[in-house]
DNA sequence: CTATGCGGGCAGT
DNA sequence: ACTGCCCGCATAG
């Protein structure tokens, strides 16, 4: 295989250096080539014409992943599976985090659930929520080709995407897991609970920043220093970063009677916020990974409104191009998983994984302290 | 519940 | 003929 681009961030195949022969295909064509000398290491963000050659033993590329919300789309051609990009869900007031950043949700694949999403609320101002398309192969979404043959997996993208990542697989289905703890439990005061459980593994105390955010870029909405209000008093008072103007909305930020009375809402607001960190033992982390250095992130986004807390937890940095640092993640996603889990065959992601005190190191990363 | 795949069917180019 | 896309069905986790 290829070598690894460690950057998980931005394009990535700068890796590599084959390309010349092996780019000469095209998904389409009858016959592949087979003479394939180095496979590509999984690319979790393929972005632009891009084409890749993964091995058959890829279990990224078995599932025809990408950390892109990409559905599956009917091209009339078992031999190929296509999938089209579902862009990224944005708060319909465009607000910003404290530190600045953006919301940047998963939309969710399935249809049905999608749409369930898009009734919920923003997690930061409880604004609406609102689904960016992805129109960047010619005003159509991005498309992505899979096709089996052989020993190698091809891999196409078409259309470059013209949207926010929005937050990896991995980090919605961990969002999702931690929001499920938490109703389950639902502390009277979860929010000190998790900070003192987040001192406890990290060894540092928690801060706003370490909380709700999702992404990238500068403010926008101030957000009153409450922040860190929100965070420890919590269910008190205010507004954690709200952007004024619209109220919540109709349907979905509704229906608690609360909720609809106090716009700003503490009740939802807060609760949205209020637990920035999860429970240790309820970390998806333990089962699903994360990818430390991912770029996007988001609170949760399903789920907000409606009276529980959502766990409002911090992903890594900002958007886009993510400098990665070493190798240890190296292209890919879905490493993660594989130091807590199941491990995926991949020999490479064993080799990442093997060491606990990295496993450590992804939980800091879970709840950033950046 | 949600992610994924598959394939029918319809519409626009 | 292609392509985008909606829809239902089925399977898996």
């Amino acid at each position: 295989m290829l070598k690894a681009a460690d950057d998980v961030g931005m394009k990535q195949e700068d890796s590599a250096p084959q390309r010349a022969e092996i780019t000469s295909w095209d998904i389409n064509d009858i016959k592949l080539p087979q003479d394939v000398r180095q496979t590509d290491w999984f690319q979790e963000w393929p972005d632009s014409y891009v084409k890749h050659i993964y091995s058959s033993e890829d279990k990224n590329a078995q599932r025809h992943h990408s950390s892109w919300a990409m559905r599956n789309t009917n091209n009339h051609n078992s031999r190929i599976l296509k999938k089209s990009c579902l862009g990224v869900v944005v708060c319909g007031n465009d607000c910003s985090t404290l530190d600045g950043r953006k919301i940047y949700l998963r939309p969710a694949i399935c249809d049905k659930a999608r749409q369930k999403q898009q009734r919920k609320c923003c997690p930061n101002c409880n604004g609406p929520l609102r689904l960016l398309s992805c129109r960047g192969h010619g005003g159509y979404p991005v498309t992505n080709f899979w096709r089996h043959e052989g020993q190698f997996i091809f891999f196409q993208s078409k259309g470059a995407h013209d949207h926010p990542r929005p937050e990896t697989k991995l980090e919605a289905e961990a969002r999702r897991s931690i929001q499920k703890a938490h109703t389950a439990f639902s502390p009277p005061s979860p929010t000190l609970i998790r900070l003192q459980e987040v001192k406890s593994l990290t060894g540092e105390v928690p801060t706003q920043k370490v909380l709700p955010l999702l992404l990238s870029q500068p403010d926008q909405c101030m957000l009153p220093a409450s922040f860190g209000g929100c965070l420890s008093t919590s269910s008190l008072q205010q507004t954690p970063g709200h952007c004024m103007e619209q109220t919540p909305y109709p349907g979905a930020a509704g229906e608690h009677v609360e909720g609809r009375v106090h716009p700003a809402h503490v009740g939802s607001c807060t609760q949205a916020w209020s637990s920035p960190l999860h429970i240790p033992g309820v970390l998806p982390v333990t089962k699903g990974g994360y990818n430390p250095l991912r770029p996007s992130a988001g609170p949760l986004g399903e789920e907000s409104c409606e009276g529980k807390a959502p766990p409002a937890y911090s992903l890594p940095p900002p958007s886009y191009p993510l400098p990665q640092h070493g190798s240890g993640l190296r292209g890919s996603h879905q490493q993660l998983p594989v130091l807590f889990k199941e491990s995926h065959g991949d020999v490479e992601e064993g080799r990442r994984c093997t060491n606990p005190s990295y496993c450590n190191n992804l939980f800091c990363n879970l709840y950033p302290l950046r």
